[in-house]
DNA sequence: TACCCCTGCGCG
DNA sequence: AAAGCGCGCAGGGGTA
C-alpha cells in the first residue's frame, strides 16, 4: 500500500519549502502560529456567521476593509454583489439584513483581514483550515459556494476558477460531504471591468445553485477504503493465473457494459513521442476490464515481469481481441480513440465498428466542452469527489519498466473509475437533455480511428526534391541578409548576430536603422508580420518575407515528413492524429502533423509529398459553400436561401456596388469594365465583407480589410443588411439565446458554454453544424467500408468541409459514386437549402484535377 | 533540460 | 479591451 500515495483528502498541491513549517505544526498551532495574528485588525478571527443548519455554506477568501470594519463577511463591494444577486426567498429575515438568513452561513478561507486585502499565504490559510473545517463540520451544509480561486483551491485543490466555475463535484471537509460550486470572485469581474456577459454569467452561476440546491441528492464522495473493492490483480505469476484470466475475460464476454483500460509502451528514446501502436517497440503492457463495483481484473500482458509463456499470452491477447470485437458487449472508455487504435492495431482492423463504445471524455465533452475537464482527474473529481490519476507517481510514457504491482492497480482503478463515472454521467446527460446529442457523436470515434489506422502515404522522392532546393535557399538567404547595411549596424551596434527568427532582432532593426513606422499598430503594439513588412520599402524587408516563406514551408512541411522525420512510422506513413474533442465549436483538428493546414493557395507544390499508394489514385470531394449554406438552415434568410438554390453570385452583386461607389479599388472607372479586375474585388467582397459580415463582423473592421472609408461603404453596408435582415435577426436571436440560456446551440444540438464573447457566439453554431454535417458523413462512409470489407471505402482525411479517400484507379468511379451518394444524403431535417459537393481526381495531392459538381436539393434527399 | 507563453503563419 | 471564427507547429525568449 505504501507505494501509492492515496490520503483521505483532497488534493492538495504541496507548496511546502524545506525551510517552512509542517502543515501539522500549522494545523496544531493555528492562530498562535499564523502571521496574521499580529497585524492590526478590527476584528481578528472573526466567526462564521448565519444560519445554524444551512442548506448553503459560501466561502470567501478573506475579510476586506469593510469587513474588518463592521466584523462581518461579505459587507463590502463584492459582498453587497453577491447578496444582491441572491434570491429573496434566502432571506426570510424581516430586519433586511441579508446575512441573517435561516438558508445560509458565512464565512471565508483567512478569518482575518491581510494587510491591504492581498491574497493570503499558504501559511495563514493552513492556520485557519481547521477551524474553518470545522464549522462546515459542524454545521453540516449541502452546498459549499466557493467564490474565487482561493476559496476554490482550497475546497478541491483545484487551480484555475475558469475552467470549474460553472460545474459541480462532491467535496469531504472534515468527514462532512458537500456539494462544492465553485464561483468567479466579484472583485476580479470588478476589476475586468464588470462588462454585461460576464454579470449575466456570474447569476446565470447562482441561478443554478438555486436550482439545485434543494433537488440534488446529498453529495457521495467515494473515499479510499473503496478503491480496491472488487479489484482482482492478474500478473501470470501464480499456476492458476492463466486460467483465471481466461474465465474473467470469458465472464466479461457475457455482460452488456465492460469498462476497458490499456497501458501501453514504445521505445524509449525513439523520434516518436507519442503513444501510438505504430511506434518502435509499441507494446499493450497491460488490459483492465471492469463492470464497476462488482467487479475489476487487471491483466498483465507485455511486462517484463508478467510470468506468461509466449502461447499463453498470445492467447491472452487473441481471447481480448474476440471481446473487443464481440458486438453484444458494449465498451466503455476514458478516450476510447485510445483504447481502439492500439486493440485494432493488435488485434483486427475490423474492431473500431465492430461493436459500440461509449467515451467518458465524449460524455464530458457534451455536457461541458471546455478544455482541461477531460482528463479522467477531472472527470473523477467532477463526478466522485477525488483526483484519480494524481494518486500516482508512473512514468505513463514507459508503463513496462515500472513495478508490476504498481502498474495493475492503477490500470484496474483507471477501468473501474472509468466505468462508475460513466454511468454517472449517463444521468448527467439525460437529465440535461443531451443524450441523443452524446449518441450521436459517438460514433465518430471508431471513424477518426479507422482514418489514423489508415495512414498517409508519403512519396520520399518528392520530399528531397523539395528539400534540397529549400535548404540551398535558405542558406543563400541568410548570407545575403547578413550583409544588408541595416543589419551589419545591427550587429556592430548590438555586438550579436542577427538572427533572423528573433523578433526582437528585426523589430530593433525596422525602427533604429530602417526607421519605418509602420510597425507600430494602431492598437499601441508593434509587430512584424507579413502585413507590416510589405508596407515597408526596403529590402531587409522583401528579404525577410522571401526567408520566412521558405523557412515556414521547409521546417513546418518537409523536414518531419523525411524518411527519417518524427512525422514517419515504420510503416513508411503518416498516421496523423485526428481529434474530436480538441475545437469548441466541435470541429476534428489534427496533430502529428497537421494535414488541414498543408499549403495549397501559393505552394500546392509541398503537397506532392502526399500521394496515393501504387495503382491508386487520391479522391477529394468537398462540400460547396457550407458554411453559407448552414447561415441559410439557421437563419431562413429568403435571399440568402433563394441565392443558394439559383446559384446566384450574391458576392458580385455587392462587388459591382462597391466599385461604382469607390472605383479606385478597381484602378478608377474603367476598371468596372475590367473582367478580371471585377473577379479579384468579388473575391475580396467575399472574403472580407460578406462572410465576415455573416460573422457578426463590423462595419469598422470591414472598412478596414476592404480599404474603403467608412462614409463610402456606411451606406452599402446598411443596405446590404437590409438585403440580408434575416441573417441579421438570426444573430440577434443567437445573442439573445445566449443571454438567456448561457450557451449556444448547433443545428444540431451540440452546445458550447460561457463565457463567450461577441463573435464567437455567431460563428459557433455555424462552424459545428457545417463540421456535423461533414462529419456524419465521414462516419455513414467508414461504417459503410466496414460493413461491406472494402477498406478502400475508408476516408483517409477530414480536412473541415473535404474528405479524401485512397482508391484503386481502375474502379475510382465507382468510389466517387458511393462517396457521392453519401455526402448528399444528409439526413437531418434542418436541410433548407441545396447541398453541393465537388469532385477531384489525382495521383498526388499537389496534383488534383477538377472532375464534376454535384448537388441536390432538400427535395430530392427526403425523396431518396 | 523541460516547460510556458508569445509571435507568426499555414489551412478551412 | 476589442475582436469574423476554428485550429497546430516552429522558433525565440524567459523561467524553474
Amino acid at each position: 500500500m505504501g507505494l501509492f500515495l492515496i490520503k483521505d483528502e483532497p488534493l492538495v498541491k504541496s507548496r511546502r519549502k524545506t525551510n517552512q513549517p509542517s502543515i501539522e505544526t500549522l494545523h496544531r498551532h493555528q492562530c498562535d502560529v499564523c502571521p496574521l495574528a499580529k497585524g492590526r485588525c478590527k476584528h481578528p478571527q472573526m466567526p462564521a456567521r448565519g444560519a445554524k443548519h444551512p442548506l448553503m455554506y459560501i466561502l470567501g477568501e478573506a475579510p476586506g476593509a469593510e469587513e474588518d470594519e463592521v466584523g462581518r463577511q461579505f459587507v463590502g463591494a463584492s459582498g453587497s454583489f453577491l447578496r444582491e444577486n441572491l434570491a429573496e426567498e434566502w432571506f426570510a429575515d424581516p430586519d433586511g439584513q441579508r446575512w441573517k438568513t435561516p438558508e445560509i452561513r458565512w464565512n471565508n478561507v483567512v478569518r482575518t483581514r491581510p494587510p491591504g486585502n492581498r491574497t493570503p499565504s499558504w501559511i495563514e490559510i493552513e492556520c485557519c483550515r481547521p477551524s474553518v473545517e470545522a464549522d462546515i463540520a459542524a454545521h453540516k451544509p449541502k452546498i459549499l459556494i466557493t467564490i474565487g480561486g482561493t476559496a476554490t483551491s482550497w475546497a478541491v485543490g483545484l487551480d484555475g476558477i475558469t475552467t470549474w466555475r460553472g460545474r459541480y463535484m462532491p467535496a469531504r471537509i472534515a468527514g462532512h460531504n458537500v456539494w462544492v460550486f465553485p464561483m468567479l470572485h466579484p472583485a476580479g469581474l470588478m476589476r475586468g471591468g464588470m462588462s454585461d456577459l460576464d454579470i449575466a454569467t456570474f447569476q446565470r452561476d447562482i441561478a443554478r445553485i438555486e436550482r439545485l440546491a434543494r433537488d440534488l441528492p446529498d453529495a457521495d464522495v467515494e473515499t479510499p477504503d473503496r478503491y480496491d473493492e472488487g479489484v482482482e490483480i492478474i500478473d501470470g505469476t501464480r499456476p492458476a493465473d492463466f486460467k483465471w484470466a481466461i474465465d474473467a475475460i470469458d465472464w466479461y464476454m457475457t455482460q452488456r457494459r465492460v469498462g476497458i483500460d490499456l497501458e501501453t509502451t514504445t521505445r524509449e528514446q525513439q523520434k516518436h513521442r507519442q503513444l501510438r501502436p505504430y511506434s518502435i517497440g509499441a507494446k499493450i503492457v497491460s488490459v483492465a476490464l471492469s463492470v464497476g463495483r462488482k467487479r475489476t481484473t487487471a491483466i498483465a500482458l507485455h511486462h517484463p515481469q508478467a510470468g506468461w509463456a509466449k502461447e499463453q499470452r498470445e492467447t491472452l491477447m487473441k481471447r481480448l481481441g474476440d471481446l473487443a470485437r464481440n458486438p453484444t458487449v458494449e465498451k466503455i472508455a476514458q478516450n476510447a480513440a485510445f483504447e481502439i487504435e492500439w486493440l485494432a492495431f493488435f488485434c483486427g482492423e475490423d474492431i473500431p465498428h465492430a461493436s459500440k463504445w461509449q467515451d467518458t471524455q465524449a460524455q464530458m465533452f457534451i455536457l461541458d466542452e471546455r478544455r482541461f475537464g477531460l482528463s479522467l482527474d477531472a472527470i473523477t473529481q467532477t463526478n466522485m469527489g477525488f483526483a484519480l490519476k494524481s494518486l500516482y507517481d508512473l512514468d505513463k510514457q514507459h508503463m513496462d519498466q515500472e513495478p508490476i504491482a504498481d502498474v495493475l492497480r492503477y490500470n484496474a482503478l483507471d477501468a473501474k473509475y472509468t466505468t462508475l463515472c460513466f454511468y454517472i454521467m449517463r444521468r448527467a446527460l439525460r437529465s440535461e437533455k443531451m443524450q441523443h446529442v452524446y449518441n450521436a457523436f459517438i460514433p465518430r470515434i471508431p471513424t477518426m480511428v479507422a482514418t489514423q489506422l489508415m495512414g498517409v502515404s508519403v512519396d520520399f522522392e518528392a520530399n528531397a526534391k523539395l528539400a534540397h532546393p529549400l535548404r540551398t535557399k535558405i542558406v543563400s538567404m541568410e548570407e545575403k541578409l547578413q550583409e544588408l547595411d541595416v543589419v551589419k549596424q545591427f550587429t556592430r551596434d548590438r555586438r550579436i548576430k542577427f538572427n533572423p527568427k528573433s523578433n526582437p532582432h528585426i523589430l530593433t532593426i525596422l525602427r533604429d536603422f530602417v526607421r519605418t513606422p509602420f510597425i507600430f499598430t494602431e492598437d499601441h503594439r508593434v509587430t512584424t508580420d507579413a502585413e507590416v513588412l510589405e508596407r515597408v520599402r526596403h529590402p531587409f524587408a522583401k528579404l525577410l518575407l522571401d526567408y520566412r516563406e521558405v523557412t515556414k514551408l521547409y521546417s513546418t512541411y518537409v523536414v518531419g515528413i523525411a524518411e527519417d522525420g518524427k512525422y514517419i512510422y515504420p510503416d513508411g506513413k503518416i498516421h496523423t492524429v485526428f481529434n474530436t474533442m480538441i475545437a469548441r465549436t466541435g470541429r476534428t483538428s489534427s496533430d502529428n502533423p497537421n494535414l488541414q493546414n498543408f499549403p495549397k493557395r501559393t505552394h500546392k507544390e509541398i503537397r506532392a509529398q502526399i500521394m496515393a499508394r501504387a495503382a491508386h489514385r487520391l479522391l477529394s470531394v468537398d462540400y460547396g459553400q457550407i458554411e453559407a449554406r448552414v447561415i441559410a438552415m439557421a437563419s431562413h434568410d429568403k435571399f440568402l436561401c433563394k441565392a443558394l438554390f439559383e446559384n446566384y453570385d450574391i458576392h458580385m452583386v455587392w462587388a459591382e456596388r462597391l466599385a461604382y461607389a469607390y472605383p479606385k479599388l478597381v484602378g478608377g472607372t474603367a476598371g468596372i469594365k475590367d473582367k478580371d479586375k471585377m473577379k479579384t474585388l468579388r473575391s475580396d467582397v467575399k472574403n472580407q465583407w460578406v462572410f465576415p459580415a455573416f460573422f457578426g463582423a463590423q462595419l469598422h473592421s470591414i472598412a478596414g480589410y476592404m480599404n474603403v472609408p467608412e462614409e463610402i461603404l456606411g451606406p452599402i453596408f446598411d443596405d446590404f443588411w437590409e438585403t440580408f435582415k434575416g441573417v441579421r435577426a438570426w444573430q440577434e436571436d443567437l445573442m439573445q439565446f445566449y443571454r438567456d440560456h448561457g450557451y449556444v446551440e448547433c443545428l444540431t444540438g451540440r452546445r458550447r458554454h460561457e463565457p463567450l464573447y461577441g463573435n464567437k457566439i455567431i460563428n459557433t453554431p455555424i462552424q459545428g453544424t457545417a463540421s456535423d454535417i461533414v462529419v456524419d458523413a465521414m462516419t455513414r462512409i467508414s461504417k459503410r467500408a466496414h460493413e461491406t470489407g472494402d477498406r478502400w471505402l475508408q476516408p483517409m482525411m477530414n480536412i473541415h468541409d473535404d474528405l479524401t479517400f485512397d482508391v484503386p484507379e481502375k474502379t475510382w468511379e465507382r468510389y466517387m459514386e458511393i462517396v457521392v451518394d453519401e455526402m448528399l444524403s444528409v439526413p437531418f431535417d434542418f436541410v433548407n437549402v441545396p447541398i453541393s459537393i465537388e469532385v477531384s481526381v489525382g495521383p498526388r495531392w499537389s496534383e488534383m484535377v477538377d472532375l464534376e459538381k454535384f448537388s441536390r436539393t432538400p427535395e430530392e434527399m427526403r425523396a431518396a
